[in-house]
DNA sequence: TATATTATGTCAATATAACTTACCAATAAA
DNA sequence: TTTATTGGTAAGTTATATTGACATAATATA
């Protein structure tokens, strides 16, 4: 490995470091929300990902978690006992179990976004285009491996 | 708020999402070996800011970790039993206990970084000294809100 | 000096989110 | 028809963190 300068072990430590900050940080955020409806931050992943993947099925979801059914399955018999979630059979394959947010369900991950959002806009609004851009690029180059 | 074209609600919940699985998968990369000495997440995180700030205190990492100080001691606890720092009584302040890694809790550190280490450098590799820079930046600005 | 505050430690109980192992049924694909 | 996928579930366990209470020693302050 070429030793750049501004990759040395400190440099890389401190983003280390930083990364986790700014994950806590952020999905912290929304704690006293998600509390009122006795949810924790398991739901609060489970319902960011059906708002976005809208119908996303049980394996879906599990791919993009990275847990085992049973921790999944915890989190979505709360949410269906709390009617914010509702489930239609796949047409294609029946197997398939599609997920999405009702109309309740949708209120409560606006709710959550809003608070979320306020962190991530002030820390980009002064940015530019190209910046944030460049952000997210680095940001799946880490995911991505 | 001015509504920016590249800062907007989907754009944001994208990072929030990316944040997520930056962490998760920077922080899932020392597993092997942690589990090697029966060592957890907390463990690493731990290791990693004693590594940083050489002789910082029991109330240092409470601050950094955001743990109350019960959660912190069952580490501190494995992380003596298993003879990986010292602790040194503070010269101002007695009250003080300064935290540092013995040579076996070096060794185990660098071990730990050399996993994480590869993910972010393979990362910002291919990136210039100013999207570095811009990247922490950016991160700073989401932690401090 | 007397009192308050800080730093650290500990006991006990509980909560949250995850895990392992195992098994089952329905459906689809090879 | 065999095999793989999708989803569900049962039972027990682990990792990380919480709340609340209490204790000791040392420092700071009135």
């Amino acid at each position: 490995m070429k030793e750049l300068l501004y990759l040395k072990d400190e440099q890389i430590k401190d983003l280390i470091e930083q990364l986790f900050y700014a994950y806590r940080e952020t999905f912290a955020d929304p704690k006293k929300i998600l509390k009122k409806h006795s949810f924790g931050i398991a739901h609060q992943k489970v319902i960011h990902l059906i708002e976005r993947y809208e119908g996303i099925t049980v394996s879906g979801l599990l791919r993009k978690l990275k847990i085992t059914k049973q921790s999944l399955n915890r989190v979505l018999k709360d949410l269906n006992k709390n009617k914010k979630i509702i489930t239609k059979k796949g047409e294609v394959d029946s197997r398939h179990k599609h997920i999405l947010l009702n109309e309740s369900g949708k209120k409560l991950s606006n709710e959550i976004f809003i608070e979320q959002k306020k962190r991530i806009y002030h820390a980009l609004k002064n940015s530019n285009s190209e910046a944030v851009i460049k952000f997210k690029e680095v940001l799946e180059k880490i995911i991505n491996g």
